[in-house]
DNA sequence: CGAGCCTGATTTTTT
DNA sequence: ATCAGGCTCG
């Protein structure tokens, strides 16, 4: 019995018509691609469209150093450790043995030589993670002297909360673990003497990277006459800037490489960047691309500093392997010197390029610890053999990687679905009708999730889901800590821990009426020069002079009362709740959020910690509007995330929508074949987060103000079709 | 200084 | 179609 079947008859009769997907896969419905796109790029674009959907077309042009890649991929067979080998297990709490199958047992029990773990999606990585936690303590280590790198801070606590229940501990929280940026902020603030750092440094985001950059643009008066050239948006310059150092490449050469339409503007940028380093030291402030890299190169030139953090670490653990960069490797190589290490991974499952992630990392381990062990795990707990069926003929045509073929011992279930509507609207209708369907079968909401290539993607469904009153959570995408006035919060509490904080200050000081860019930049002039002290006479007389003035109060009122967030923030609010009923028109909505915010805060005992924490890991949901009250006794509700977001969890049933050629893989990635192939890997970490149910969906074609698509995906093309069905009827 | 209009560029993905 | 950022004017 299908579920689908009756939902669709309705659909039928409403829309009066389908389509038929294997005319579709053959294109034949329509034949181009890309209806328009804007001028410049048109053509070219059509180009790359209207050849076969094959990446077969790339065949001749594999780079070399692609080549030698995929070799040193071939080699790790020679690694393999023996996993019937046996480990002395006596005496121990845990009966690794009767747990663990003997893949993990030998990943989880090697500890002899530096160990790459290859655990395709599904195979219980976390598993491994927790039970070699767990095995290293029942061996005597120290639980802070593990360290834990994970990525995100969210599976670090998951998992040591696993390992406590395993060893029936009472507390081993004292775990090192945590994100790379984390861990940076940790041992940087900790030995920031040994390294010669401020201790108070304050951490900003990518946001405030921004402001500071559109600053230093009027500063620098590049803001060309119009008709003639256009300056790129501060939000680019951020990002030239974060690829430069996750990439480890000049300026000139991200832009040489990633965007030659700016190649006008390099000598500008570097101004920029020099004139940004210099403001972020005078403010004392870091941001997320510093903290690692400024890790990395103390580790590299302090000695002392790394011999202090390598007594403290005697065991490393990495998860998500294939997604660090080189830094990070870098930071882990430094710290592991004795061979002291795991790293897990699934190549098949590196996304995060665009970021500096470097698939390499992973491949390249046996060369980079010669003597290193290798485990692979292939049998899946999560998914049903068909789904297995899918994903794994969807990586075989993969170019570079390890060869894994994952197995099943569930049910085995259903084929993935594959449908066609006619259009985003109708689209987001079946995959909610489906979920009412399904749902009857004893499921909740929350076994359902609705993975999307890129985040407003999910406007569509969300738009249904409330319509029929469907709790559901938004995961990626614009986050809490990134509206306005959260960030405003924050600023204020910055300032307290940090007042050389010129972010935080000209983000307050610009409440203020009489306050603009300006004047801000005058005050906060003064207030360097005097250390983060500021004399309030110099302003007096001016109209602005009385509002400074009780800004001041304010914060010599919170001097007082120590550094616990509950504290803080009430005098704040009372400060700051007229200014934004002022500034902003949607003020209840907004208070939502605050009230939310002090919340959070309130589990915090300690200003710096909570600081650290919020921006180095923001809480990830987005708070619905008011619409969804967060209350326990309501139903669990559905997930809506983008598809790296969704890296490492499971549902029992997964949507991918948008499933077109052109969005995914998206067009801005279709100009060389490791683009293309990355492409496929997140495809395939979408389609392998199902556990029973996996519904690929497409609307007839998408149109944005620029094109039009309206051919599936081409990864659905090199899939026999034998291992999904058409819902067509 | 800042509100409001006009213009041109712009839709990946995140710590 | 939307939105940020620039420009003008009060």
């Amino acid at each position: 019995m299908d579920p689908t079947n009756d939902d669709k008859n309705k659909r039928d009769d409403r829309e009066g018509q389908s389509v038929d997907l294997d005319r579709l896969l053959d294109g034949l419905l329509f034949d181009t691609n890309i209806v328009s796109y804007s001028k410049q790029k048109k053509e070219g674009l059509k180009d790359l469209l209207s050849k076969p959907l094959q990446v077969e077309n790339f065949d001749t042009q594999i780079p070399t150093y692609l080549r030698t890649l995929m070799d040193a991929a071939k080699h790790i067979d020679e690694k393999l450790v023996d996993i019937y080998r046996t480990y002395d297990l006596s005496n121990l709490k845990i009966n690794y043995k009767k747990e663990l199958n003997p893949q993990q047992l030998a990943a989880v029990c090697t500890l002899d030589k530096p160990l790459l773990v290859i655990a395709g999606a599904g195979t219980g990585k976390t598993r491994v993670i927790t039970y070699k936690v767990s095995y290293l303590i029942e061996k005597g280590f120290e639980p802070n002297e593990i360290l834990l790198l994970t990525f995100t801070r969210k599976s670090a606590n998951e998992m040591l909360n696993r390992v406590q229940k395993l060893l029936h501990a009472k507390s081993i929280t004292n775990v090192l673990g945590g994100t790379f940026h984390s861990f940076a902020n940790y041992a940087l603030r900790k030995y920031h003497a040994l390294v010669g750092l401020p201790p108070n440094f304050t951490i900003i985001d990518g946001e405030d990277v921004v402001d500071i950059i559109s600053l230093l643009k009027t500063e620098l008066n590049l803001t060309p006459k119009k008709g003639s050239k256009h300056f790129p948006k501060s939000s680019t310059i951020q990002s030239i800037f974060s690829k430069a150092k996750n990439h480890e490449l000049g300026i000139e050469n991200v832009i040489a490489e990633y965007f030659p339409e700016y190649e006008r503007f390099v000598k500008d940028f570097q101004r920029i960047y020099t004139l940004l380093a210099a403001y972020k030291q005078r403010s004392n402030l870091m941001d997320y691309d510093d903290l690692i890299d400024i890790l990395r190169d103390k580790l590299k030139t302090n000695t002392h500093f790394r011999q202090v953090l390598q007594a403290k670490v005697a065991y490393i653990l990495v998860d998500e392997y294939q997604d660090t960069n080189n830094i990070q490797r870098e930071i882990v190589e430094l710290l592991s010197q004795k061979g002291n290490i795991t790293v897990v991974g699934d190549d098949a499952q590196s996304i995060y390029s665009f970021r500096g992630a470097n698939f390499e990392n992973i491949l390249r381990f046996p060369q980079h610890f010669e003597n290193c062990g290798v485990v692979k795990i292939e049998e899946n707990y999560r998914s049903t053999q068909r789904i297995l069926d899918f994903t794994n003929k969807l990586m075989e045509s993969a170019r570079i990687g390890f060869k894994k073929e994952l197995f099943s011992r569930l049910h085995k279930g259903r084929k993935p679905r594959i449908n066609r509507l006619v259009d985003t609207t109708e689209e987001a209708a079946y995959i909610v009708d489906t979920v009412m369907t399904l749902k009857e079968n004893d499921l909740e909401y929350s076994d359902f999730a609705i993975l999307s290539r890129a985040s407003w993607q999910s406007n569509f469904v969300q738009a249904e889901l409330m319509k029929r009153n469907i709790p559901f959570i938004v995961v990626g995408g614009i986050k809490f800590g990134e509206r306005r006035h959260v960030k405003d919060m924050v600023s204020f509490l910055k300032i307290m821990m940090n007042p050389m904080d010129a972010v935080a200050w000209h983000r307050i000081l610009k409440l203020l009426e009489g306050i603009g860019d300006v004047r801000a930049k005058e005050i906060i002039v003064k207030i360097h020069e005097q250390h983060g002290r500021i004399e309030t006479n110099l302003f007096e007389g001016k109209k602005h002079g009385e509002h400074l003035k009780e800004l001041l109060d304010l914060f010599n009122r919170m001097q007082q009362l120590g550094s616990a967030p509950v504290d803080l923030i009430p005098p704040i609010y009372e400060f700051y709740k007229p200014l934004l009923k002022q500034l902003e028109d949607d003020f209840d909505a907004r208070e939502i959020d605050l009230e939310i915010f002090a919340e959070i805060a309130a589990k915090y005992e300690d200003l710096e910690k909570f600081l650290a924490d919020f921006t180095l890991e923001p809480p990830s949901n987005r708070y619905q509007d008011k619409t969804i009250p967060f209350d326990e006794s309501d139903e669990k509700p559905l997930t809506i995330s983008t598809i790296h977001s969704a890296k490492g969890l499971e549902w029992h049933t997964v949507f991918v929508p948008f499933a077109l050629d052109g969005i995914l893989p998206s067009v801005r990635s279709m100009a060389s074949l490791e683009e293309i192939e990355e492409e496929r890997r997140l495809f395939y970490v979408a389609c392998s987060r199902a556990k029973e149910n996996l519904f690929i969906t497409m609307p007839a074609y998408v149109s944005s103000w620029d094109a039009v698509f309206t051919k599936p995906s081409r990864f659905l093309y090199g899939i026999s079709d034998n291992t999904y069905d058409v819902i067509n009827e």
